[in-house]
DNA sequence: AATTATATACGAATATCTTCGTAATTCAAA
DNA sequence: TTTGAATTACGAAGATATTCGTATATAATT
């Protein structure tokens, strides 16, 4: 799968990823009933955008049938880390910490994770 | 300072928030000035955004002079939360806990931070 | 006083994203 | 075979954000 850092999904573009990145290569009509749990959403702006997607070189899609499947083109997690890295930039002034000072204190997190957390630290903690 | 949810910063007022926080009550040419630091933008550009701003209520201006004078209306913490949450939503599927690891694994932080980060975790399991 | 510089107001052009209607095509069902 | 349902393609409308040009007014400079 590419890593493209330059492509940046829109925010209905994103929602789509998820869904393509839990499910694996699906058709849009699976796409449009998985959005329409949350929102009601026509089955064609579902469509349109995933065109677009494929223009854009978000998504890879088989045409070889005359229901066309689509499958997530560009990574999972390189996307969530440039996203994230633009968004503490405008949002916390690039300062990572500030942002999951805030995250915690604001209870975002379980008690599970929590503990997850203060693990990862302590690994990290040991690789210096 | 008024804490309005319902209003949601663009990228660029944020930018200009941002600012606005640091800096407190300045001119337009003050915040054009800062943002040509970084990209060039017009004046009447910078100018017009915040007058939208103001009409938005995400600023308050004096205009009691020629040279209006801005300052932010809405709160740092609030509005950096309410964006945070929507982040993690859209980007992490609600789960605040995969972009802390995100955030940490690609952003080193500091010794002193993560003891920062470990001490906060454990007020917050106390509270609990 | 006349000229120059600075500021605001206003409108409009541009760009991007979202949304959906309609037509054309293909497949399935009656 | 004919009818109806599902799918893609295409274009365009609507919404929002960004950008800037121009006009007007005010202040500063010469």
């Amino acid at each position: 799968m590419k890593n493209n850092n330059e492509l940046k999904p829109t925010e209905g573009e994103l929602e789509i990823l998820q869904i393509l990145w839990e499910n694996g290569p699906v058709a849009v009509r699976f796409v449009n009933d998985k959005l329409n749990i949350s929102r009601e959403v026509g089955y064609t702006t579902t469509l349109k955008i995933m065109q677009i997607m494929a223009e854009k070189g978000l998504v890879k899609r088989n045409t070889e049938s005359r229901t066309h499947i689509y499958e997530a083109f560009i990574n999972k997690e390189a996307t969530q880390k440039q996203l994230l890295r633009k968004f503490v930039d405008t949002t916390f002034r690039g300062s990572a910490m500030k942002m999951v000072v805030q995250a915690l204190g604001n209870h975002q997190a379980s008690e599970e994770e929590l503990k997850e957390i203060k693990a990862l630290i302590e690994r990290i903690e040991k690789k210096d």
